[in-house]
DNA sequence: CTAAAGTGATTGTAACTGCAACCACTTTAC
DNA sequence: GTAAAGTGGTTGCAGTTACAATCACTTTAG
């Protein structure tokens, strides 16, 4: 397969990582700086409260974060440890392990969602409007759904 | 500071980070699989490859991928212990050091950029007409020029 | 029912990251 | 010149990640 990149592609797609980087350190530092936990914790916390029963199996709430597995057990490792989720076992199903949040868990996740939403809105969200915001889903869509389609350009 | 965050400004933000992730991951993969170096050397590579000379202080390197100081430091041992780069004395100011990139150097940023061209291609490039990238990098320059302006929705 | 293959989660290990402390040198201010 | 402050780079350490191996259990095939 010959690659035959564009130079705006290219452009493109060097700008999409910087924002990225310079996004997320942002975040990361307002986050400690409030003394908050990082990002990931976040995610666990946020895929655990919006599921039924706010709980799901780990490798369901592997795949949510798009984490491994051996590194999902490991950050519920930590997250129990601070009693913001709990491992419940599956009666189904004896290997398994379901995560559940616990109310510290939703405390936390409402102190986090605080931060994290005002750096979203300054960093992010400010300098778009609604139309740009639209656009930027639709290339986003565009770009992640089916990852094999015909070219475009 | 009140947040206010919109619907669609929030499912940009994730779907922007899913994104990211998503394309990373199976960059690395790409790499991983043809037994090249993880990313971060890549970026390191290129960097030097640019600079005048094909050298540069290591802040001034570490500026360039967005790493912290102890980070590039150890990123350049992995890089000179497998030959791709040099350190040299500078001679202006004897705190300091060059990264210098070597032969071997040039040689792995091509066999890299092989890989990550095509997959760049195939997963990010090929979904986007020029109007798509065009219309991509205007709104990822709104996001990272000037960190602070006003509210636009 | 049993053997083989597959799946869910954990663990060991080695590599990588971030932070703070540090050493060496340079610049600034007196 | 000298002291104080600042800058460039490295190092120690603790926390995190990735990969492969492992254990426990379940499913499939005969």
């Amino acid at each position: 397969m010959t690659a035959n990149l564009s130079k705006v592609h290219n452009l493109a797609w060097r700008k999409f990582l910087t924002a990225h980087t310079v996004l997320i350190d942002q975040i990361e530092q307002d986050l400690a700086a409030a003394d908050l936990p990082p990002l990931g914790w976040y995610d666990v916390l946020f895929a655990l409260s919006q599921a039924s029963e706010h709980k799901l199996r780990l490798h369901e709430l592997a795949q949510a974060v798009l984490l491994s597995r051996s590194n999902i057990t490991r950050l519920v490792d930590r997250l129990e440890s601070k009693g913001l989720l709990q491992r419940e076992q599956c009666s189904r199903d004896r290997r398994g392990a379901f995560a559940v949040i616990t109310q510290a868990g939703f405390a936390m996740l409402e102190r986090m969602w605080t931060v994290y939403e005002s750096a979203i809105t300054r960093d992010f969200a400010c300098h778009l409007n609604v139309a740009d915001v639209k656009l930027f889903i639709k290339i986003l869509n565009k770009i992640t759904s089916s990852s094999n389609s015909e070219p475009e350009n």
